[in-house]
RNA sequence: GGCUCCAUAGUUCAAGGGAUAGAAUAGCGGUUUCCUAAACCGUAGAUCCAGGUUCGAGUCCUGGUGGAGCUACCA
């Protein structure tokens, strides 16, 4: 049992038998002691009070008096204001360093649950290539991902491509009109980039039409409609969706280009999917849905014929559903999609990774799909994140101010390589093996950059600044595992054993006890990250980690320690806080090199 | 206009209603005959404003100020 179940578990009975009250859960407040004070552990005595009818104070001394005499592990303790701050002895800590050692996973045993955990994420348009927002979504999927799981969840991991639609068919568009035949070979451009190239023209030629137009005299919304290459874009989508083999071929040719491109990147982030859905083979789904909503009076008709679902007790507007000409929109796909999924897969939910943009869509997505009758509403939940702003504020690509992900990915590889040429460290490597560690450095520090954030929360990256490589970031995390695996290197060098159990004589140091101690919290925190699913938990913890581990590794030798009781101690915290960092990385996608 | 979210050192991020608000970075000053100095140590610096609830508020409530998003028969 944890020493503070067994202090927990004391002060309710004490107080219990000694005043006849019985303390609420929420009435023992145990948290870690602050390191100005001494102590391991504090009683926050001000809940306790009214029930033993003293000062604070007076409570605390009650209270530590009795530990102290009832509880082995507890052997001193300290009054400041109201808070009782409880010192536990080294041994104790010595043992939780045993247990956690002697259990080899530092995994949560798979639970015995079937029903998986679908999510979704990444979700790219294939008009354009990826950008900084979508390496946000990218990485918060695959970690939450790789979280749930290592919680003991079974996960689907699932990506929806936008494949069809108006914006492609603007790409398709000026491809036509001005690529001249241009292809990702001809030009040396990757396919996604390549097809970006002209959604952009495009949308520039437009422009040129629409301003010709509003010179004329012609009003704003009016040019936007009549503009030529609107009305071929709507007719080349007309086609499209009547399966004219020309333009099919077309889009079939661009999008297989986009694809290409895509799982380059998402090679290179390190992302992957159990199953990829198109939307041109789903959009279909969902109308016959909304259709039997109509029969049972969940929905309504308008004159037009268009379709709605009256929104109003739920405080919110009328939400369209088929439009006029009885074709479906995003909220019908997607109802289509998730009833899909539960029906296809054992799902016991369904997580989607999607921007706070779209708050009030899912919002609409549970309702509807409530009122339609559908039990698991209550388990559609959206991963709201937040944006990626600039200091300037928001990306946009009209302004060309869009971070690209190729490009960032390539910067921070190149800053990696530039810091490590000049440190040196790695002279007398293989170009190969030195290209890959600038990769993982490079990878590591961005992907801890973005992790590292509350997912609900805006983020600033500013392009003129690089992402850091010292201080709190993936690196020096990654350095933190260098020197562990260094260290475990020259043991073996040397021949010295890591001993399966740690000899008792041992008591250990006050910086030794400040690893054990976040040590044994990190399956309580991959609990936590799982269920706030948040992988920003998991950066900061091995962070503190690696930042505790690095003062200890400063002030104490751990190969050229003189007493071999000691040494072995040593040895197996090291190796403990190696396998616990290593671990914490991989949740965040982040790998490990073994020299940098 | 309506709805939602946000506001913490110069900057980027932390802080389950609890102690003297933590880090990092930038600044200043130190540490290397010894397991990797991408490290370690020291120094200085912050809760948007006004009320309220509470033994205790960055955190909860009300009002204000500033910012973002949504409010499409786009996806």
């Amino acid at each position: 049992m944890s020493i503070e179940k067994t202090i927990e578990k004391e002060v309710k009975s004490f107080i219990e038998k000694e005043f006849g009250q019985t303390p609420a859960d929420t009435q023992v407040q145990l948290q870690k002691t602050r390191k100005e004070f001494k102590g391991d552990v504090t009683l926050v005595v001000f809940p306790l009070v009214k029930l033993i009818r003293k000062s604070p104070e007076q409570a605390a001394d009650i209270i530590g008096l009795h530990l102290k005499e009832k509880t082995a592990e507890v052997t001193g303790y300290n009054v400041v204001k109201g808070f009782l701050n409880l010192e536990i002895s080294p041994n104790y800590w010595r043992q939780v360093l045993n247990i956690l050692y002697g259990e080899k996973d530092a995994v949560v045993a798979p639970a015995a649950d079937e029903m998986a955990t679908m999510i979704e994420y990444s979700s790219p348009n294939t008009n354009k290539p990826l950008h900084l927002g979508h390496i946000r979504n990218n990485l918060l999927g695959h970690s939450v991902a790789k979280i749930l799981q290592a919680a003991g969840n079974k996960v689907i991991k699932v990506n929806l491509v936008n494949d069809r639609g108006i914006h492609i068919c603007k790409s398709m568009l000026a491809w036509e009109k001005w690529g001249q035949g241009e292809t990702p070979e001809s030009s040396g451009l990757k396919g996604d980039h390549l097809v970006g190239k002209y959604y952009v023209k495009f949308d520039q030629e437009y422009k040129k039409q629409i301003k010709e137009r509003t010179e004329k005299g012609v009003p704003a919304k009016e040019a936007e409609k009549q503009a030529p290459l609107i009305l071929e874009a709507q007719e080349m989508l007309r086609k499209w969706e009547a399966g004219d083999a020309e333009v099919n071929a077309l889009w079939q040719k661009m999008n297989a280009w986009v694809y290409a491109g895509f799982e380059e990147t998402y090679e290179k982030m390190g992302v992957g999917f159990d199953k990829i859905y198109y939307e041109s083979e789903t959009y279909k789904l969902g109308k016959s849905k909304v259709l039997e909503g109509i029969e049972n009076k969940v929905l309504f008709r308008k004159e037009d014929g268009s379709v709605w679902a009256d929104l109003k007790e739920e405080g919110l507007d009328q939400k369209l559903l088929l439009r006029a000409d009885g074709t479906s929109v995003y909220m019908t796909q997607d109802i289509g999609t998730a009833i899909q999924r539960f029906e296809q897969y054992p799902v016991k939910e369904l997580i989607y990774v999607v921007g706070n943009e779209q708050n009030y869509h899912f919002q609409v997505l549970s309702i509807i799909m409530k009122k339609l009758g559908y039990d698991f509403a209550d388990n559609l939940h959206h991963l709201s994140y937040g944006m990626v702003e600039l200091p300037e504020g928001k990306m946009k690509s009209r302004e060309g101010t869009v971070v690209d992900a190729d490009d960032l990915i390539e910067e921070m590889i190149s800053t990696a390589r530039e810091m490590s040429e000049e440190m040196g460290k790695l002279d007398e490597f293989e170009q190969m093996e030195k290209e890959n560690i600038h990769r993982i450095l490079g990878l590591g520090a961005l992907k801890y950059f973005i992790l590292k954030v509350d997912p609900r929360k805006n983020m600033t990256f500013d392009p003129k600044e690089s992402i850091d490589f010292n201080g709190n970031t993936g690196p020096f995390i990654q350095y933190t595992t260098t020197r562990l695996k260094s260290v475990m290197r020259k043991a073996e060098e040397k021949n010295i054993e890591i001993p399966a159990e740690i000899p008792e004589a041992v008591v250990p140091n006050e910086k030794e006890i400040g690893v054990v101690k976040l040590l044994k919290d990190y399956r309580t925190i991959i609990a936590e990250a799982a269920s706030e699913r948040s992988p920003a938990l998991i950066a900061n913890y091995i962070y503190e980690l690696a930042r505790e581990f690095n003062q200890f590794y400063h002030d104490y030798s751990i190969l050229h320690e003189e007493s071999e009781e000691i040494r072995q101690f040593r040895l197996v915290l090291s190796k403990e806080t190696l396998k616990t960092l290593t671990h914490g990385l991989d949740l965040l996608g982040i790998e490990t090199p073994e020299r940098m």
